[in-house]
DNA sequence: TAAATATTTGGACACTTGTCAAGATCTTAG
DNA sequence: CTAAGATCTTGACAAGTGTCCAAATATTTA
C-alpha cells in the first residue's frame, strides 16, 4: 500500500488507478490471477511499469485496492439508524444486493480462479473489519458469556458463509431462502430479532 | 504440487522433503514468508535449486506441503467410533491439543507474520476439507432445513474461530472456557449433544 | 554383480520483479 | 499567464523465478 486509499486523489491519479483497476478486472476474466503479470497490466493500460509501482507494491496490492473500492460501495453506514439487533440483517441485505448486482462479472472471474480461494479472502478480511465495527462491545448481546470479538467475527463468518454458498458455489435460490439459512445458523444468538423484522 | 503427498516416498526423498521443511520453518521464525526466497531455502538446506523445483512448484507449494504434514498429525479418524453428534467435540479436542503442543513454534512464526493472514489460510482450507468429510449429508442434522454443506462449513468455521481467537490473537484461557464459547455459538444447532458430553 | 532405469544435480537461459534517479509533464496558486 | 511544486515517465539495474538439459549419482532389476 503506497498511498492512503481513504484520502482524496487528483484527477490524474484517479485516471491511472481506474486504468489499472480496469486492466486487472479485464485480465481476470481471461486467466487466473497467478498468471497475470505486472507487465501485462501495464500493456493493457498503456502505463510504464514504474507508474504501476508508484501506486502499488505489487499485483496483490492492486487487488486489495480493488476490493477496497468495491467494499466501499456496500453502504453499511445506515446501520446507525437501526436497532442494534437488526444490523446483522442490514449487513446481509446490502451485501446480498451488492453481490447480486455484480454477479455476471463475478462469475466470469471465478471461472478462471476456482482454485485461487485466496482471491476473495482479502475482500472477506476487509468486510470483516467493517462488520467488527458494527458489533462493538457496547452493542453485542451475550457479551458477558462470550468475548464480543468472537461474536462479531461469528456474525461476519456466518453472513459470508451463506453468501458464498449462494454466489460462489453455484447454488441458486431466493434471497429469502438464503436469509432463512442465516437465521437458522444464528438462531441461538438472535433468533428473535431477525424473525421480528 | 509436483508429487502426490499421500503416496509413500523413498528414504532419500523424505530426507530432502524434511530438509526443505526444516529450512522453511527455521526461516519463518526470523522473517516474514514474503521475504523468504527459494535461494535462501536452498542455502539453508544445502540443496541445489533444481532439487527444490523437483519437489515443489514454488515456496507456496512447500508451505502447503508443510500444512499437509501438520494436518495429518491431527488424528480425526477416531470420529468413526463416536456418535455423529460428538464429532464436533472430537474435532475441537484434537485440534486444541495439537495447536497447544506447537504453541511456542506458532508464536515465533506469527511474530514475523502478523499481517500475512493468508499464511494460515491454506491450513484452514485443508482442515476444512477434512471437517466436511466428518459431516456428510447422512450425518448432519437439520439437513432438511439447511443444506448440509452449509452446516459442515459452519461447524468448521466456528471451531476454527474460537481456536484462532485463543491461539492467534494472543488470548489466554482454559480449554474449558474456549469450549464454552464454542457451545454458545453453536447452541442452536446441537446444544444437547455437546452438553451431554 | 552388472546393466538398466530413475532421480538428482549444476549451470545456463529467458523472463519477471521491485527500485532508483533523472528528466518530462501536468497542476495550481499568485 | 507563469513559475513552483507535485506527479508521472523512462530506462537501466540487481535480484529472484521457473524451466531445461546433460552429466552425475542413486536405485532397481536381471
Amino acid at each position: 500500500m503506497k498511498r492512503d486509499w481513504t484520502k482524496k486523489t487528483t484527477r490524474g491519479a484517479q485516471r491511472t488507478l481506474d486504468a489499472f483497476t480496469a486492466a486487472m478486472l479485464d485480465a481476470l476474466t481471461g486467466k487466473s490471477f497467478e498468471q497475470i503479470t505486472v507487465n501485462e497490466l501495464c500493456e493493457k493500460s498503456n502505463y510504464p511499469r514504474a507508474t504501476f509501482y508508484n501506486y502499488f507494491d505489487d499485483k496483490y496490492d492492486l487487488l486489495h485496492y480493488i476490493w477496497h473500492c468495491l467494499n466501499r460501495q456496500i453502504r453499511l453506514e445506515q446501520y446507525e439508524e437501526t436497532e442494534p439487533e437488526q444490523r446483522l440483517f442490514v449487513l446481509f441485505d446490502r451485501a446480498y444486493d451488492f453481490i447480486e448486482a455484480h454477479q455476471s462479472t463475478l462469475n466470469r472471474i471465478i471461472k478462471h480462479n476456482a482454485k485461487e480461494s485466496f482471491l476473495l479472502f482479502h475482500f472477506r478480511v476487509q468486510l470483516g473489519d467493517r462488520v467488527r465495527e458494527m458489533f462493538d462491545p457496547n452493542i453485542c448481546r451475550y457479551r458477558d458469556q462470550v468475548p464480543h470479538e468472537i461474536i462479531a467475527d461469528h456474525y461476519c463468518n456466518t453472513v459470508l458463509l451463506v453468501l458464498e454458498w449462494r454466489f460462489l458455489h453455484g447454488n441458486d435460490g431466493s434471497k429469502e431462502d438464503t436469509l432463512r439459512y442465516l437465521e437458522h445458523l444464528l438462531g441461538a444468538l438472535n433468533a428473535k430479532s431477525l424473525h421480528e423484522f
